[in-house]
DNA sequence: AAGTTTATCAACCGCGATACG
DNA sequence: CCGTATCGCGGTTGATAAACT
């Protein structure tokens, strides 16, 4: 027997969160700081499992957190980060400052993935849509994404994800 | 003006990794 | 060392707003 439960059942609500709520979950972390999701509910008096804490305070309530709409610059990263890490949005969001996977993740799918279709290029691989189009951009694309950890690409993405992966190893 | 479709955002669910007892 | 709780992530769904017919 490790540790007591994560959320206790029937106890909890569920949906949107209310201002209340939001409210309480604010001031519990301003005092205390973040940690501990599991204990966090009951001491700030909320009927929430402490993932649901979590995801509210990392993609909604964080005073750092930016809301609006993403700037080309930051869709250009995306899609280069996307082109070499795939669907890490955690990585993703880790080299765009206030934004956060899930809003990341949501632009992706409603926004970049459409407009990369757009241009004819597979949001998925990167290349292409059409495979006869230009083999010289596949060679180069192609690569690219059989390998996530981040080898041999263009000097220029190299470049940022040097900058943007330093705790590989801790 | 009403009904329908599409787009967007917030939240939940399940899983794998990790930490703890 | 093993079993289980917890955390964090990624995929998916649901609610609502906006656009269209």
């Amino acid at each position: 027997m490790g540790r007591t439960p994560c959320c206790e059942k029937g106890h909890t609500n569920k949906g949107a969160w209310a201002r209340e709520e939001d409210e309480r979950l604010i001031a519990y972390i301003q005092a205390h700081g973040e940690g501990c999701w599991r204990s966090l509910p009951k001491a700030a008096g909320l009927l929430r499992c402490g993932k649901s804490c979590r995801l509210r305070w990392i993609n909604y309530l964080r005073p750092d957190v930016k809301r609006g709409n993403f700037t080309d610059e930051e869709d250009e990263l995306i899609i280069k980060l996307h082109s070499l890490l795939g669907n890490k949005w955690s990585k993703i969001a880790a080299r765009l400052p206030g934004r956060t996977d899930n809003e990341i993740k949501n632009h992706w799918n409603t926004n970049i993935k459409r407009k990369l279709h757009s241009k004819g290029i597979d949001p998925v691989t990167h290349r292409p849509i059409n495979e006869h189009v230009s083999s010289t951009n596949t060679k180069l694309t192609c690569t690219n994404q059989n390998k996530p950890d981040g080898e041999e690409k263009s000097p220029e993405l190299n470049l940022e994800l040097r900058i943007s992966l330093p705790s590989a190893s801790p």
